[in-house]
DNA sequence: AGCACGCCGACT
DNA sequence: GTCGGCGTGCTC
């Protein structure tokens, strides 16, 4: 007898390990991977065969069978089932977590089905088609039809041809039943818009920077277990190019590739600079797919018509075979890490798929993060370096400005005068300009001016945000809204006020300043629609909106040659926040936004506002010196014993229940002493631990308590992680655990 | 996640 | 006396 060993697709820790089920023998050429529908308790559900065996221990009264294969072709490729065993040691998270990743959602339960459409041929001769048409005179729509098909050998959607020859459903029936028309039922692949009839491009002749870095990765694709390389080139040094011409290359080996971006960088130029190189070889897999899209991406995929695959996120687990490179553009961004259930890092899975496959994987970034050029620094990349923009283009001249000083020569306004200056001289010359406001500790509140109380979130322990379309306030959190009140909830004074410097202020500053230019603003409250960012970038890039005003979002890969001036309105607040890579941030941000004036044949100029000139990450950005920022901020993590010289785990619990909360965290704190008792080496790479309430203390109404540890980057690490992850398990209250390993910001 | 089994309060 | 509360435990 063949035994299945299955996962079933019910996301629950006590149901997350194998099941044994017998395999009939109609069904014995199932192999791993396979989804299959089991029986299960006293219903059936969905699931995955993991292994198969001769033999088991499950007694055979409690033995079932597997009942029917969903699908004829295993979902999983072997490849990616071992990746979700390993992301279970990995991230802690359920096997059914990690393997629901790996199939569209809208697989299971069978919800979505291939499209299929009818395609109508003609099934006779075009001179006998000729004759029926003549024949057919007092029946002018058959005739239509006919002559319709005509020009169409190679058939022709019903839908289509009806819409074309104005012919019926009925005649259409006529024609099939006279035998001049063959319809034929076909699956039609729903390709998204922007993947769709482009005009096919050429590889371009590489620079030299491009050409060093093409070789190099060709070099290592020949190779076993391939160093990965890491690219630190210049935003506009012609990164894409290396991309896709290393991509072709590995396609002429017959293997496949994966480019993984940000979600906010797919953007359809960027879709269709791959179309165009690769047409029908090119799949794209993003979350604004529609759900039939989706799927029908991932099937060219999975049966191989499509092997190079773009994609964010969620891409990396992609069924793609024979995998031969893999590039992560922006390597940096923070959107590679998931930030729920499972909680894996794409770049991490990425690494694996690749060491599995002999695959090399290209890492790449203007401002790479801190711990992997460290990494690469101590040999574990290999550094490419591409210093030079493509073209004439340079790095945009940095202005920064201080603002104490503007506050001291009686400028309160959000606009510094060179900012102002500079944007008069850039409208004047009818150029564009952008301009960065980060949020974060930027956005107006509403307190009481008697009690000083400030208004907070129901649900959420945060002040709330005042948005002055509807009057309404917001809480950044949770999304909940709530008109601004009267009087004072806390002490009933009707003396409330607003604070702070929001998008919108700015906005009415610039209307002040520069009457007839038009502004827009792109930001979480314009960008809510659909296609609404898209609509606002296309309207800047009409040039009908002169300046475009936004947070973060508008920092990353917008490239509009007319810009020509960026203003960074202030970098303090990401300066200063609680997280050891505030500073990393910050440079990152100011980098990448500078990045975005003079890409065209203009050359750009950066006015950075901040109360902190002297700051090393502000100098180091305004003199474009990567190395001199890695130098001074490797040298603090060192002292501080930050990452990559330290890590931080930290287990936040929650409840509705205050109490609950607190008590569970104490609890998993008590347990996790008594282990590193146990273990007194362990001890020695244990640099912080304690137990307090989380930063945002209560949360969309859950109570929020945190066990945070900092320990060495040493060989203990590993088993420090895996012991408070044990100490999670199994709390008494009802509250909700979960383990953050580097957390971005403690919040 | 479902669903049954099982042992203590207010009702016909 | 019974109906039913949801705590505990199992599903190949």
């Amino acid at each position: 007898m063949t035994y299945a060993r299955i996962i079933v697709d019910i996301a629950h820790s006590q149901v997350d390990r194998l099941f044994d089920y017998c395999l009939p023998e109609s069904l014995l050429s199932l192999t791993p991977g396979t989804r299959v529908e089991v029986p299960f308790g006293r219903s059936v559900t969905e699931g995955f065969i993991m292994e198969l065996s001769d033999t088991t221990d499950v007694p055979a009264q409690k033995l079932k069978s597997v009942r029917r294969a969903l699908e004829e072709r295993p979902a999983l490729l072997p490849q990616l089932v071992e990746t979700a065993q390993w992301m279970r040691r990995q991230y802690h998270c359920l096997l059914v977590d990690a393997l629901r990743c790996m199939v569209p959602a809208e697989m299971r339960g069978e919800r979505v089905r291939e499209k299929q459409i009818k395609q109508a041929y003609l099934a006779v001769s075009p001179e006998e088609a000729g004759a029926a048409m003549a024949a057919l005179k007092r029946a002018p729509r058959q005739s239509a039809a006919l002559n319709a098909l005509l020009a169409h050998p190679d058939g022709i959607p019903v839908c289509e041809l009806s819409a074309q020859s104005g012919a019926t459903a009925a005649a259409l029936k006529e024609l099939e039943k006279k035998g001049y028309l063959r319809l034929e039922e076909m699956r039609l692949n729903r390709r998204p818009a922007a993947a769709k009839g482009v005009i096919r491009d050429e590889a371009f002749s590489p620079s030299d920077d491009q050409r060093t870095a093409i070789k190099a990765v060709n070099a290592a694709m020949e190779q076993e277990q391939p160093k990965p390389f890491l690219i630190h080139g210049v935003t506009g040094c012609g990164k894409t190019e290396v991309y896709m011409q290393c991509a072709a290359q590995a396609l002429a080996r017959g293997r496949g590739v994966m480019i993984l971006v940000p979600e906010i960088a797919l953007t359809p130029q960027m879709v269709q600079r791959f179309t165009a190189r690769f047409g029908d070889e090119a799949a794209v897999l993003h979350s604004r797919l529609s759900a039939g899209e989706r799927y029908d991406e991932w099937c060219r995929i999975r049966s191989g018509q499509a092997r190079v695959v773009v994609g964010a996120r969620s891409a990396v687990f992609a069924p793609l075979a024979h995998i031969g490179l893999v590039v992560i553009d922006e390597e940096h961004e923070q959107s590679y890490r998931s930030e729920h259930a499972p909680r894996y890092d794409a770049i991490e899975v990425a690494a694996h798929r690749c060491a599995q496959e002999n695959a090399v994987l290209v890492l790449a970034s203007a401002t790479p993060s801190v711990e992997r050029y460290w990494r690469a620094n101590m040999g574990e990349y290999t550094l490419l370096s591409m210093p030079r923009r493509i073209g004439s283009a340079v790095l945009p001249f940095v202005h920064v400005v201080d603002m104490r000083r503007e506050l001291k020569e009686g400028n309160r306004g959000v606009l510094s005068r060179p900012l102002v200056e500079n944007l008069e001289t850039c409208l004047s010359r009818g150029e564009q300009a952008i301009l960065l406001l980060n949020r974060r500790g930027h956005s107006s509140f509403v307190s009481c001016r008697e009690c000083g109380e400030v208004i907070r979130c129901d649900l959420c322990d945060v002040s709330m945000t005042y948005h002055k379309a509807g009057n309404m306030l917001r809480c950044h959190y949770c999304h909940e809204e709530k008109p601004v009140p009267t009087v004072c909830p806390y002490c009933g004074s009707p003396y409330i006020r607003y604070f702070g410097d929001g998008t919108q202020k700015l906005q009415e500053e610039l209307a002040q300043r520069f009457p007839h230019v038009s502004v827009s603003r792109m930001d979480a409250d314009t960008t809510a629609g659909k296609d609404s960012h898209l609509q606002i970038l296309e309207r800047f890039r009409r040039g009908e909106d002169r300046i475009l005003v936004g947070t973060q979002m508008i920092a990353k890969g917008l490239d509009f040659p007319n810009v020509t001036l960026v203003g960074i309105i202030a970098v303090d607040s990401m300066l200063f926040l609680p997280d050891y890579r505030s500073a990393e941030r910050a440079f990152q941000l100011m980098e990448q936004v500078a990045g975005r004036a003079g890409r065209g044949s203009k050359p750009g100029r950066v006015v950075l506002q901040t109360y902190s000139p002297d700051h090393f990450a502000v100098k180091c950005a305004q003199s474009h010196d990567y190395q001199a920022f890695f130098d001074q901020e490797i040298t603090q993590r060192r002292a501080t014993q930050y990452p990559p010289f330290g890590r931080i785990l930290r287990a936040v619990v929650s409840s509705e229940d205050e109490d609950e909360a607190r008590e569970d965290a104490q609890e998993i704190y008590r347990r996790l002493t008594r282990e590193m008792q146990d273990a007194p080496d362990m001890e020695a790479s244990v640099l912080f631990f304690d137990v307090t309430p989380a930063p945002v203390a209560r949360l969309r109404a859950q109570f929020r308590y945190q066990v945070v540890l900092k320990v060495r980057a040493d060989e203990n690490a590993r088993k420090m992680e895996d012991l408070l992850f044990n100490a999670m398990r199994d709390l008494a209250g009802s509250s909700h655990a979960v383990l953050e390993t580097d957390p971005s910001a403690m919040l």
